[in-house]
DNA sequence: AATGAATGAGCCTTCATTCAT
DNA sequence: CATGAATGAAGGCTCATTCAT
């Protein structure tokens, strides 16, 4: 037990060391050396918990779909009304920028618009994740909610692209958090926006 | 004449050869070995036009920046109103994307959000960016056009956010535009939902 | 223990490999491949010791500077008589030409006239090498045992001159010194031609 | 007659070029492109007059070698005694330092002791010069003016060292000669030295 | 589990040289 | 004569990965 704890540990320990030097050089520039150094290990050990550089880029990647579908498609969710359901994406990507501010970092600057590696697997990743977006638009399409004169696919894009590039912009200024209170403000501007720009004009 | 007519064409080609390779392969993976067979030219020509990989990419840099920057500039500028002004943004990304899909492409993959490398004059072209679109919005809500409760700044990243992942996520799916018909299309729906999300409730 | 000792040998073996491609063929033309072919370990290796071909270079400097300063600094040197002070410097010459000629002659032919990068470490062992020199020209001379009228500086030129050019001429036409018989010899006809002609004239 | 004139300063500017640059970066750094560029010229032009730059470093040492042995071969010198036949050297080597500083530091830090690059020419000039110096040394032992107890070649290397090293040392600390005066100083010092360092002790 | 010495393919870059104009 | 665009061989260096201890 203790074993298996102290194991998981160092793991996790690598794993974080690799997020703060990807987020700080980029995937490319970051080498296994910098990682190895910064967990205050040998490189060697790197390779006995990750097998390759792309397998560790990989569990990073995991981490981040892993936590985001999880939400989307927790049971609860259908209880919920389209406005908490996209709030709770917005939810998602701040709070992540709050708490781990370098995953959420390397996804949108390493993740998110990279078209190079990109790997079947990640693709899916991506479409998956669109397509439960674009359902939810959808679903506020069908409710009246939404304007019905411009496709979900492109609503999606517009929903999904202002929150990306506000956390983004926030990255590039290197801007944080402070607390919750900044959190939610942020978030209800952000769908506000939206919502008032979406909204089916004839429903007023 | 011919001479120097012959020269400038032979840049381009190594210019427009980079933007297909960088595209295709990403900044990272494109080689030069790549770029000079690309151009149907030597190895060495690449270095005689751009002295290095580096210079090469901020040569395209600077050919996304410089007509982007010339087009906000322009005098004639001035006289448009709000909504004309923040459509020749949107204007700019589409018909780029349009006519020079690699430089669209590039932008948004390779330069848009990569903090890595990220050069004091990178940094600085961004900011600029930003500032003048911000400019735009803020004469929109001292208009009483936009809503004042949400900082200009916040209002900047939602606008170029939708912009930017629109672009983008046409460029995952690799979606081309068709026609200008087309393109007015998506750029009228970008714009609208931004300015009626953003528009100010108490003017309605 | 064991492996440390191995470590070390691997070092000096790719050290020694150094010596002997680069005394065969210049610095610049030696090319890493050479060296560590030479030295029968594979090409990285090389940098895991020596960070790159400027830094193995130095390395060869500091081994000959090192040993040279050891001597000259050596405590019991100051109960010395002047030509004893000098009679080791030219030892210490030959007496490498003798055990490692690679290291002298790499001296001769890369080091001790190259202007080209010169660092500032570089001149200041030279620089550094001459004062000392230099000093003990001096004592001679406060003795009454060198001549006053030519400065300190230029008997100086004229003694490590004859030196230097003795050791390079027997490099230029690949002379070995057989044994320490002969080294003998040789150090005691430099040793005498400078003593006898920079001897005070007065004092006879 | 004007055509061919003209013809020669060009290849004689390229030619004083080539010697800055080389002075200043070395042989093997210094690029066809700077000794065009130096000279004010395209670089196409330095192979029309030189053919290589292999050929034109042996140019360069042509114009050393070819003055120095015009000038030990002149029939007049026979008539000269042993102190002024040495005393001749030393003035071509002081002398040359003096009008043409560039081509006195090449010949010290590039020819002199490069074993690299060592054309069986190159060696052959060495050679001769060695030789005819040794001769002159020879003729002084025939005479009884020099010590016959150390052999003739040994004798010469201590001239020719001193009287290398004390040019080579005033290159590297890049010192001027100022005037005819100073350097006949020098001379004087270093042929003194030499003579008495070397002279027939019994004959005293 | 942990280490880090050892490997070598891969890539950017330099620069002498050629040659069409 | 003069130019400089074009060529491509050569070599320094990086770094992911393996493996013996």
């Amino acid at each position: 037990m203790e074993q298996e704890e102290l194991k998981k540990q160092k793991e996790e320990a690598i794993f974080q060391a690799a997020l703060r030097v990807i987020k700080e050089k980029g995937f490319h520039k970051a080498r296994m050396a910098d990682i190895a150094a910064e967990a205050g290990t040998s490189y060697g050990l790197v390779y006995h918990y990750f097998g390759s550089k792309e397998e560790l880029f990989e569990a990073i990647q995991r981490r981040w779909w892993g936590k985001l579908f999880e939400l989307m498609k927790d049971p609860s969710e259908s209880s919920l009304s389209v406005p908490e359901k996209l709030g709770r994406i917005i939810e998602y990507f701040l709070g992540t920028y709050h708490h781990n501010p370098e995953l959420a970092t390397i996804f949108i600057t390493q993740i998110s618009r990279s078209t190079t590696n990109l790997t079947p697997e990640r693709l899916a990743h991506f479409k998956g994740f669109m397509e439960m977006t674009q359902n939810v638009i959808k679903e506020g399409q069908d409710q009246g909610l939404l304007r019905n004169d411009i496709p979900s696919r492109y609503l999606t894009y517009i929903f999904l692209g202002s929150l990306e590039t506000f956390v983004s912009a926030m990255v590039l200024v290197d801007q944080k958090i402070k607390d919750t209170a900044q959190k939610n403000r942020i978030a209800k501007g952000i769908l506000e926006v939206f919502l008032n720009g979406a909204r089916n004009q004839t429903n007023k």
